[in-house]
DNA sequence: GTAATAAATGTAATCGATTTCATAACATAA
DNA sequence: TTATGTTATGAAATCGATTACATTTATTAC
């Protein structure tokens, strides 16, 4: 591999000339310019990002924390992440800590190690305060995932609106006893996601009943299954579902279809994320969808303008209840 | 941030022994090896892979090209090939170019730029020429999708018997007419699937009937819905259905539901790939199992076996055919 | 034609680490 | 005590780019 000493040397200038020409600078006579641009080619030669990002002290990289690529809810944010950093030169590094808290610490070391510039995190099991630690001295922005009171801007909707609106939905279908497959409540998603699920109920004067209401530990298909199961096993059995995922409401609509459950009638479900899949099952998913991509592109643009120095505020998107089959008569 | 020359002046003592304490080498007195971590310790200091990589000129990024993140079928290679790179000091970089050309260049690129050591493609649209230009020169390692006479080392199953052993378990079951959706044969996987497919009817005397095969342009679920129903408009209608891709299957599965055809009375349907959600479907559906995690994990030792300068043969690996409702009375 | 100004290019420092080579300090053997 | 070997450390070069500053060359004004 050619460098630029010697691009320099075949074409008769000092490399920094050459870098003069590499980055379009001003002022180099368009003789030296072919001079040089023909030693390049001559040399097949490229530029070392090691030593430009060195002696720029910038990596244009940036970490982008999943918790586990086998969630499909990221895949459509990821595509925004990265069409806008791509855009502007810079590449992102999809990190999945995958619950495991000494590789999650390798990532973070990252950006203190210079090999990332900033951070877009989307894992609910960050530790936040590490996290929040990190953000005192680099770029962090929070993307659907965020926490009260910790001063990391992100993006994300309104999460109690939603679920408000997806249950209200449900009871305005003529469903009083609706149950609620929710994740684990120490995360706050959960837990404003629970509160539209009150409000909407107590709108209608429908009591909450703490049966209906299951938080799982994790996120998978199976777990929704599951659920469905203690639900159906119920004697007084709810009508509906509302569950804070798309996968956790598809494990619970496969389990009421086994059962032989008529579906909207017997039992109504309800998601979360318009995950691709959602509109692949039978019946097909109705669903509240986050502006997936927008959010991801809106994150990408508020961590590059933080590495620039800006600052920038926390957004709050719009969501959308997409109503399909499976409250659909 | 502290660089290691403010460790130096701190500690007392010289860069170099600074170095020394930081990489274990010998000969660092336990004494100064006490007075130097303190200082790190004071100073937080955290080394600067750039330095550090410019001068061993080595990046320790893997780059991982795919071809969308939206594409399920990836992530469990992906958490093998994440797990080994990790433990051997890597750190993965995944790319979907996405067919967008230029994107590819840009990470194509990278490793020619240093800022990446090597790549993993397991992107079939990618361009072979230019991937087998920049082999020669370059670590690279196919994984999943290969190509005859390129001479890049891959990871993959023999494609031509899997098909056959999907087809001839449906023929088993007393299918004879069984339709195949194929990916674009321009793809050597897909050529090779069909290869097989009609490996299986021979063997039974079963004649090929074009008007039963058909080639996609995408893996969408959508496709596979179009697919179904240009099936169930056929006079000579197939009892049965082999697709080259889980998403395909579902969608082709999905519409006989939709239709009303008793599955797998009416219509077998097999798949390809074990996706997480071809466990969801109702009913499930059987599929062709890759041992996907650890072909991700033998690629990324390939590859860092080939950084490392060793020579690395190409793997096949076994598959497994995984029954389940989509063709079980 | 000369001075003043602008444009083009070169020299050398710099980014932050690692490593070769030289040297100092110390230990061991004769 | 001197010679020899070992261990610990530092000085300085190096990786490959960028850039402030210095210098040369070209252009313009009078």
């Amino acid at each position: 591999m050619a460098t630029i000493q010697e691009v320099a040397r075949k074409a008769g200038v000092s490399s920094a000339t050459v870098s003069r020409v590499l980055n379009n600078r001003i002022s180099v006579a368009s003789s030296t310019r072919i001079k040089v641009e023909q030693a390049i080619k001559d040399l097949k030669y490229e530029p070392s990002m090691l030593g430009r990002n060195l002696r720029n002290s910038e990596s244009r990289l940036l970490l982008v924390l999943i918790h586990s690529f086998s969630n499909p809810y990221y895949s459509e944010i990821i595509n925004g992440i990265e069409d806008y950093s791509i855009a502007n030169d810079y590449n992102i590094l999809l990190c999945d800590a995958d619950s495991n808290p000494e590789r999650e610490t390798t990532f973070l070391n990252m950006v203190k190690n210079k090999l990332a510039d900033g951070i877009i995190s989307m894992n609910p099991t960050v530790d936040i305060h590490k996290l929040t630690e990190l953000a005192q001295k680099h770029p962090i922005i929070l993307c659907s995932e965020y926490y009260e009171e910790v001063p990391i801007p992100y993006v994300a909707i309104d999460n109690e609106a939603a679920a408000y609106r997806a249950v209200k939905h449900l009871i305005k279908l003529g469903n009083e006893k609706i149950a609620f497959i929710n994740f684990d409540e120490s995360f706050l998603y959960a837990r404003q996601r629970r509160k539209g699920y009150e409000r909407a109920l107590k709108e209608f004067d429908i009591p909450v009943n703490d049966e209906w209401i299951f938080n799982t530990q994790g996120l998978d298909f199976q777990e929704g299954v599951q659920v469905m199961r203690k639900i159906l096993r119920l004697e007084n059995r709810p009508t509906a579902v509302f569950a804070v995922s798309d996968t956790l409401a598809i494990g619970a609509l496969k389990e009421a279809n086994v059962r032989g459950l008529k579906i909207p009638d017997e039992m109504a479900v309800v998601g979360f994320d318009n995950i691709s899949f959602s509109n692949m099952t039978n019946p097909t998913l109705t669903t509240v969808s986050q502006p997936m991509y927008d959010m991801g592109h809106k994150a990408a643009r508020m961590l590059i303008d933080k590495i620039k120095g800006q600052s920038v505020e926390s957004l709050i998107m719009d969501h959308e209840l997409i109503i399909r089959e499976s409250t659909l008569n």
